[in-house]
DNA sequence: ATTTTTGCTAACCATTTGGTTAAACTATAC
DNA sequence: GTATAGTTTAACCAAATGGTTAGCAAAAAT
């Protein structure tokens, strides 16, 4: 029999085209190859998704919305922001774990098309910043923060956070770390950060 | 006459391949487009440098013989830590206002080709721990600073300075944030940064 | 002055690449 | 059972791409 369909031949493409765009980017990966780990003929690419474009957006939706939720935790959960600290690190740290590549991508393809950001942000569920603000505004009049801007203090979750996913390579070089003992340094972080972030912006 | 030599044409290769390779990474760049850009046939491309792949490494160190020294101003100065995050997080950012393809460009290519990391590390100057490690813990042992591993330290500095440049579309998308506010917001990271920091490791 | 070397260009080449097409096969509708 | 619509493949195509070559022109060496 050949309907085998053990899997819906859309889905397995997708799968392999995520698979190669996430570690190639957009311009290295080759449609052959997408094809080849799908175990489909090169055709049927152009059959479920118009072209390399059309199926790279997917891939990159996909993608997107998988970090959307995370980050909608620290801005838009309703426990206080300490409590969103430590929850969205421990989090982050574990999902990032999972999908290894996904940040490099993101930012990395982000970059090159800068028009892809006003295509997603319609779509519902992107993160915004304003419910965040307020809260954030809030904590600091109430005496529990030190003040700092609601931005400064976003980037600089997200950089403690996604930051080292990035630049492992150049760190492991620097700090002369194996895989191993970097995967340990990574565990530690899921309170490390947290309490570097709290330690830094709880009033005493 | 022919050989007018206003430039040395090596040079100019170099800086029009680096141009276009950090725009458009390895495989996004396309030969024709640099030898257009430097004003010169194509096949001085291969005189000059035997390929793409080795005038994209001509780029790659060039480019990373610039963000070295950057890095030791943390990792070998003699002033003391707080000293040096301050200089640092003030420099650095100065710095990469002036090279802002420059992080996105290393961190992408160093994911992408992971061995070109031994093919430098070799190289003199290539930025160590070790010194900072000790620093660090003296200063620890005196009281001056909270106890913290030297790894994540430094990975939180190289967090908080770098990701804003690797991140900023996302981050603009979210916060709102059109071009001018945002260089705004990084110019305000010369300090913000370097208080953040200090104020989350320093003994009170 | 003339030979040799170096710098440079136009034209060309082989391969790769995204994409297309016509035909075959499969499942469903009638 | 046969027509119909959906799915898949092999073969093909045009454009793009990295790279090469043969020859010219300008310096440098003799």
């Amino acid at each position: 029999m050949k309907k085998a369909k053990d899997k819906n031949t859309e889905s397995k493409i997708l799968e392999a085209a995520k698979s190669v765009f996430q570690t190639k980017g957009m311009d290295g990966a080759r449609m052959q190859e997408i094809a080849d780990k799908a175990g489909i003929n090169k055709a049927m690419l152009h059959y479920y998704f118009r072209g390399k474009q059309l199926l790279f957006e997917a891939v990159f939706k996909n993608a997107f919305s998988l970090l959307s939720p995370q980050l909608n935790t620290i801005l838009n959960d309703e426990s206080s922001i300490e409590d969103k600290i430590k929850n969205f690190t421990n989090n982050y740290i574990s999902f990032i774990t999972k999908h290894p590549y996904l940040p490099n991508f993101i930012f990395q393809e982000l970059n090159r098309n800068p028009e892809f950001i006003s295509k997603i942000q319609k779509s519902i569920g992107f993160p915004s910043i304003e419910k965040f603000k307020k809260q954030l505004n809030i904590e600091i009049e109430k005496g529990i923060l030190i003040p700092i801007k609601a931005e400064q203090l976003f980037i600089n979750i997200l950089a403690l956070n996604i930051f080292p996913f990035i630049a492992s390579p150049l760190i492991k070089a620097i700090t002369n770390t194996d895989n191993n003992s970097y995967e340990q340094l990574i565990e530690d972080r899921k309170i490390e950060v947290s309490t570097f972030i709290i330690n830094s912006i709880k009033q005493k």
